[in-house]
RNA sequence: GCCCCAGUAGCUCAGUGGAUAGAGCAUCGGUUUCCUAAACCGUGUGUCGUAGGUUCGAUUCCUACCUGGGGCGCCA
């Protein structure tokens, strides 16, 4: 899937009958890479001279001489022990980033063998707080939600909320002592922790409490439907919250996501019988568990897992494997995305080896864990509350509007009010957002509100900003930005070939984000983008300058603009027009 | 004890087997009759945790060790 534009992809895909020429086979690779010596540096002469037992340096030579790149390079040098430096022809760049302007997908081409992927995320539990943990699986799934759908693929959203299980006998119990109006008031404005930790506390105090929570969990699980239904008003105003805390986010989860515990308990006795069929099964101390190769526990021995216990209940893991079965028989998923913290890691990778020796997953489907490190505070510790408990989301996100919202005023004080909240929300959740994607998603974070939120360095509101100048031209200048879209592209300065060659860039990076489900690789690229576009703003005046340049330039802002509103809407982040 | 992850500039972090390892912040200095100065320009900064190995070439791949974090059966 080569990119249509990318001088990088041309090259190489000229070069690679030259290489495979001289290698005698096809698939000499030339290792076309970025150069901070040119615009392009040619590796592959090396390792093909070492494969021939020649000088590097004569088979470069031999790649230049085939002039495949006269059309595109005015200037191919060998450098080095065998290195090829190119330059590209200024017509070369500016015919290219012209077809990309006239692009929706700015070059992007869409995926070539369309998956079925389902991606699960979010997933709090049901009368708990949303906490810093459920923003990262959050943000980060909903970045891969977006950029999955974007390369074209079918992408089902799972929020596998925790909504059964041995706390809603308590916690229905609690309902029923509070009265629902009283109950549904507290959990309407979001103390859901308050609720829990109150029904945890009768819990650990009365024993005539523990009982009716026990009861209650036995009729639960028989579906008892006076049981169910206050269940169902627990889960649903639960639901009414997370949904509001989603909403405050701009993420893509709705009520229609939800795929929650309760749903898989009706599978789990089908997938626990499959895994007998399959001869999998073996019992292990009263449990009945499947002993998946390559795991051992502290001493050393096989380490099961625990489809069954003594006592006869199924666990997470058999709900796991009845949701593997589940999204690939009736949804027929093949690409399971798990974005869960990774401390799951080894739970994860035992079900799917499970799933695998079952015969349920297998190529070309594929379950993939996308592993999350901890947001850690200033002490490097996981971040927490003053009073020591986990940080609520909604404080969170609180925090970041209000702060966002004093910078707002402060630096700009001419727009009014509403437009003024409306910034400031896009800006602080923005920033929350982007910190959290701009990190390697498998490291722990520091959060650090006063980076975050800065104008400067590799943060949202940074990026915002440059897309926010951009727009202020095109105000001043009365440009219909649909009309800028077909201008005659000219590269004289620097600064305009530099930010070419990054916007050219764009199509790879998106794949390469992709590929590794990494968000951060497109963060990196869109901040290296908006430092290139301002040291061109600094540099080359648009509305002062002479046709054809003045068109020219318009061209540039309008296609960098558009790369920055789409970059930055892969990752689920809003770039306002002005700020 | 076993397994997983991390270790790169004072701080926060990028880095695709390639040449002299890069950004941002912080420090210091400069730029505004000019499209948003929320910006830009200049300025130093390194035992890439340690030691081996593979390779023409290793921050990158392999092995061992050190440090930190996490996980390791009937909760989810």
């Amino acid at each position: 899937m080569a990119d249509v534009a990318n001088p990088l992809s041309i090259v190489s895909d000229l070069l690679a009958p030259v290489f495979a020429d001289i290698a005698g086979r096809p698939d000499a690779d030339p290792v076309v890479r970025p150069s901070d010596r040119a615009d392009a540096q040619v590796n592959g002469a090396l390792p093909l001279a070492k494969q021939m037992g020649t000088n590097p340096r004569e088979v470069a030579q031999r790649v230049v001489d085939s002039g495949v790149l006269a059309d595109v390079c005015s200037e191919v040098e060998i450098a080095g022990p065998g290195f090829i430096n190119l330059t590209f022809t200024d017509t070369f760049l500016a015919a290219q980033l012209q077809s990309v302007a006239l692009d929706d997908r700015l070059g992007c081409p869409p995926a070539s063998t369309p998956r079925t992927v389902v991606v699960d995320y979010s997933a709090p539990n049901v009368a708990k707080e949303m906490h810093v943990g459920h923003l990262r699986s959050t943000v980060i799934g909903d970045a891969l939600v977006r950029l999955h759908e974007f390369a074209g693929h079918r992408v089902i959203r799972e929020n596998h909320i925790g909504d059964w299980g041995r706390p809603f006998g308590m916690l229905i119990e609690h309902l029923l002592d509070l009265g629902e109006d009283v109950a549904a008031e507290g959990l309407g404005q979001g103390d859901l922790d308050g609720f829990y930790k109150a029904a945890n506390a009768k819990f650990n105090e009365s024993t005539e409490f523990q009982e009716r929570a026990r009861d209650r969990v036995v009729l639960l699980q028989a579906r008892d439907p006076e049981t169910i239904e206050i269940w169902q008003r627990l889960v649903d105003m639960s639901n009414t919250y997370f949904q509001g805390v989603y909403s405050r986010l701009g993420v893509l989860l709705t009520d229609d996501d939800l795929a929650g515990e309760s749903g898989y308990q009706p599978l789990m006795e089908g997938a626990y019988e499959r895994l007998g069929k399959a001869g999998l099964l073996e019992e292990n101390d009263g449990a009945q568990v499947v002993f998946a190769p390559g795991f051992t526990n502290r001493d050393n021995e096989p380490l099961p897992l625990i489809v069954r216990s003594s006592a006869g209940a199924f666990m997470y893991a058999t709900s796991d494997l009845a949701c593997v079965l589940d999204r690939i028989e009736r949804l027929h998923a093949d690409l399971l995305l798990y974005v869960i913290g990774a401390p799951q890691a080894q739970h994860l990778q035992m079900v799917f080896t499970v799933a695998e020796m079952a015969g349920w997953l297998r190529p070309p489907a594929e379950a993939v864990h996308i592993a999350f490190g901890s947001v850690l505070g200033d002490d490097r510790k996981m971040l927490r509350s003053r009073s020591g408990d986990s940080v609520k989301l909604s404080d969170l996100l609180d925090e970041a509007v209000e702060r966002a919202a004093a910078a707002v005023a402060e630096k700009n004080p001419e727009l009014d009010a509403d437009t003024r909240a409306e910034v400031a929300r896009t800006i602080g959740i923005g920033a929350v957002k982007y910190a959290d994607l701009s990190n390697d998603r498998i490291k722990d974070y520091v959060f650090d509100w006063d980076r975050m939120l800065a104008f400067e360095g590799n943060t949202a509101p940074y990026l915002q900003y440059a897309h926010a100048r951009i727009c202020s031209i095109f105000r001043r200048a009365g440009a219909d930005r649909i009309d800028l879209h077909g201008l005659a592209i000219v590269l004289g300065q620097p600064q305009e070939r530099e930010l070419a060659k990054r916007l050219l860039a764009y199509p790879t990076v998106v794949a390469e984000t992709l590929a590794a489900y990494a968000p951060h690789k497109l963060c990196t690229y869109l901040f290296e983008l908006a430092q290139d576009f301002s040291t061109f703003y600094e540099h080359c005046q648009v509305m002062q300058a002479d046709e054809p340049v003045r068109s020219s330039r318009l061209a540039l802002c309008d296609v960098t603009a558009r790369t920055l509103e789409q970059g930055l809407g892969l990752l689920g982040i809003d770039a306002p027009e002005a700020m």
